[in-house]
DNA sequence: ACTAGTGTAACCTATGTTGTTACATACATG
DNA sequence: CATGTATGTAACAACATAGGTTACACTAGT
């Protein structure tokens, strides 16, 4: 859904765009929106101004925006592989595991960072525009 | 969580463990862990028995067994990376989107197996027993 | 000052996950 | 064959999390 946004946000490039437009835009709520945002914001992937007649964009060219960046904005808040946090050490096998699990899977995580890394922003575009716009055009 | 329950049996290798034993081990219950050895038996990962005396073993070597096997075994069931599974094709752009998301995000969690595919089990049970048992032997 | 917009908190609801109990079934053993 | 042990599975409560809604303070352009 991150994706959602900063694809339309680079689809009017260089126009701020409110958190309204984009919650009917993507079908939500804005306040949604917002906590999305922020974390792009944190990301410096968007720059936001307050105040009327403001909003969003983004901060560097389409083309130099990659999909790991984005997952890695988001991911960090909804963190990942970490659904059954239980400080449960029953058992010292267990502890080790996870601490070995820990590196294996952030070395796995970084083997699909670096395939997200190979798509930019502009490349998703192209590849949605090419692929599917053609058939229908209106609407 | 699965690792940690394959880990188990390939410790007590060629014994039929019962899901009781093994619930203690991971510190949950006995039913939790049948639902996790179902989906271990669907990837034919271990086999279980019923009746008196019986109780799951592996089906192969634990130097047989990779870790994205294991993460495929237990990932169907819950289905990661489909969280906003909303039909709500109100603008057509954003289900094109989707289409070229769900390729390029399967391109990423392919690379991410890749990776896991390098580690064995009996290569994890290797790993934790040189860096943490040392330490500490007892309990 | 007024208006349009963000940032943020509080709260509700729906959904999914985990834990628990219960029971039918299967099988090994005496 | 009777019995005990273990799995498979369903039904349900408890809990966590995500998503949505409302409300409101704050900021900046007009």
């Amino acid at each position: 859904m991150a994706v959602h946004v900063l694809a339309v946000l680079a689809y009017k490039e260089g126009d701020r765009i409110t958190s309204t437009f984009l919650a009917s835009s993507v079908n939500t709520n804005p306040v949604m929106i917002r906590r999305l945002l922020l974390d792009l914001q944190r990301a410096k992937l968007i720059e936001t101004s307050k105040g009327a007649g403001s909003g969003s964009r983004l901060s560097r060219a389409p083309g130099r925006i990659n999909l790991a960046e984005i997952y890695r904005a988001v991911e960090e808040s909804e963190s990942f592989a970490r659904p059954s946090g239980k400080p449960n050490e029953d058992c010292p096998v267990g502890h080790c595991m996870r601490a070995a699990l820990d590196k294996i899977f952030a070395s796995a995580q970084g083997a699909m960072e670096r395939d997200l890394e190979k798509t930019t922003l502009a490349g998703l575009i192209e590849t949605v525009k090419a692929s599917c716009c053609p058939e229908k055009k209106s609407r």
